[in-house]
DNA sequence: TGCATTTGCCTAAAGGTATTAGCAAGCACC
DNA sequence: GGTGCTTGCTAATACCTTTAGGCAAATGCA
């Protein structure tokens, strides 16, 4: 009986390399099992459950797309910085479809509260600072940009956008760029 | 065998209220045979497999979705049939939240062609003809408006709005007078 | 170094879901 | 009343998940 050498830390990478491969759903506990040639029940040695394991990959997913995007911003403010945030979220939804998934993936209140999900939502804090809003305008704002952003990555990894021949790219730029524009009028003429 | 009188219609019915009630990822042809009192094989009469039970909830909800969103507009525009459209648009995922997931349900590409989605396309073009956009600005507004009304409501379902204060329809009331006012502005000052 | 404990992977088994094949009773129509 | 299509059934296969219990490898400590 050789160890392969399992963890929890290699499963999970396993497993989101596996959803990046064959999505998310697909993520399976006998997958998992067979790429590593081992029996399923050997797993559970690692993890409590199938559960954890999709936990496990949300929580990477939501680290990994957290630092990104920190990356993208750092330096920029406004205009700028929107842009980078924008398109650092998308690029990682498009290099990693079943991970950007797994970061959709429903956690309990105190798993979410302890993720990265709260950095997410502090940059897209510090990212509105350069359009002075107040509150509520800026949680208001928070959450538009949190919309729009999943919502568009969501559709158009769905097949929504294939169907005319206007680039998803095109939309994208143009989309960033209203929004800059909104949060730039509800700046200056508020309410 | 006394026969219950399935039928894919019924089928689809049953599975689209299980879904509301038990989320769209739980809608099992073992869940539904059991609701039927009924062997699982049996429903293969009418059913040519789990997917296909899945597609035609998705088709239902599509259908239901935008004829709630046709009425709302009716006799509507501008802001007034953006708002409605939006509100419409949220209410029927709040009231039917594993319908909504279904709407979302990915259909290949005839039968997304086929389905009511191409109404809701329709419709929101219809819409935007009040802010009297040019080609490609339409295709991107209208992937825009997609996004958000998506991602707001699909945020919000997963429970991501529930941590502060700020209400969520505050959120969204906010959210559609951005939008309305960036489209204006789109139109007054194209580029 | 030798031994005890822990750990990691295994076999076995039970329970859930999807799907196919073949059978038998119900119903519709002649 | 017979014929045949329809519809629900039993049986069987194939995955996936999870738990229980066993044995050997790794580890730690004297």
């Amino acid at each position: 009986m050789a160890r392969v050498g399992l963890s929890a830390e290699r499963l999970t990478l396993a497993g989101a390399e596996l959803a990046d491969e064959v999505g998310f759903e697909q993520v399976t506990l006998s997958a998992l099992a067979r790429r590593f040639d081992v029996k399923v029940a050997s797993l559970y040695s690692h993890l409590k459950s199938s559960h954890e394991l999709k936990t496990r990959i949300a929580l990477l997913a939501l680290e990994e797309l957290a630092d990104r995007v920190a990356d993208a911003v750092a330096g920029r403010a406004g205009r700028d910085a929107l842009a980078a945030f924008a398109d650092a979220y998308r690029a990682y939804a498009h290099e990693h479809p079943g991970r950007y998934d797994a970061a959709r993936f429903r956690l309990d209140r105190e798993t979410a509260a302890a993720s990265a999900g709260v950095r997410h939502a502090q940059m897209t804090r510090a990212l509105l600072r350069a359009y002075d809003l107040d509150e509520p305008d800026q949680t208001h704002a928070v959450r538009m940009l949190g919309s729009v952003f999943h919502g568009f990555v969501s559709l158009e990894a769905a097949g929504g956008f294939s169907h005319t021949l206007v680039a998803a790219d095109a939309s994208w730029a143009w989309t960033v760029d209203a929004l800059d524009a909104m949060l730039r009028a509800r700046r200056d003429d508020p309410h």
